[in-house]
DNA sequence: ATTCTGACGTGGG
DNA sequence: CCCCACGCCAGAA
């Protein structure tokens, strides 16, 4: 049982799937898995799998596209670095065209 | 065991 | 537009 187990394997593995070039948010994650009010246990669950390298949570930004957790890498601007080269634009800790580069999940041709 | 906080999001006043 | 509260789960003090 354990219902969560399932959420948290499911925020990673979509994470995992984020191509490059492409971000996602906690609340698309969370809506996706059904529980959208949930969407604190997406940032919670990257908090956990942050210790995984294979998850690229630097992919991953709150909905106002907004790099809400830069702090929680390497404590420096890392994430931001990583998206700027990846081919994002980082104003304001904020992702340019965000919408533009956002990848949803069973939306993938586009 | 209890209390607070945290990588979020939505709604109400 | 700004502030507060609720929902969700887990880890730390």
């Amino acid at each position: 049982m354990k219902l969560k187990d399932n959420f948290y394997q499911k925020v990673y593995d979509v994470v995992k799937k984020v191509p490059f070039g492409m971000v996602t948010t906690y609340g698309t994650i969370a809506e996706h898995l059904g529980a959208k009010k949930s969407s604190r246990l997406v940032g919670y669950a990257m908090n956990l799998s942050h210790n995984n390298i294979e998850i690229p949570a630097h992919r991953v930004v709150n909905r106002n596209g907004l790099l809400t957790g830069k702090h929680h890498f390497n404590g420096k601007d890392l994430m931001q670095k990583l998206l700027e080269s990846e081919g994002h634009e980082i104003i304001n800790n904020q992702i340019v065209n965000f919408e533009k580069v956002l990848w949803k999940p069973k939306h993938t041709s586009k």
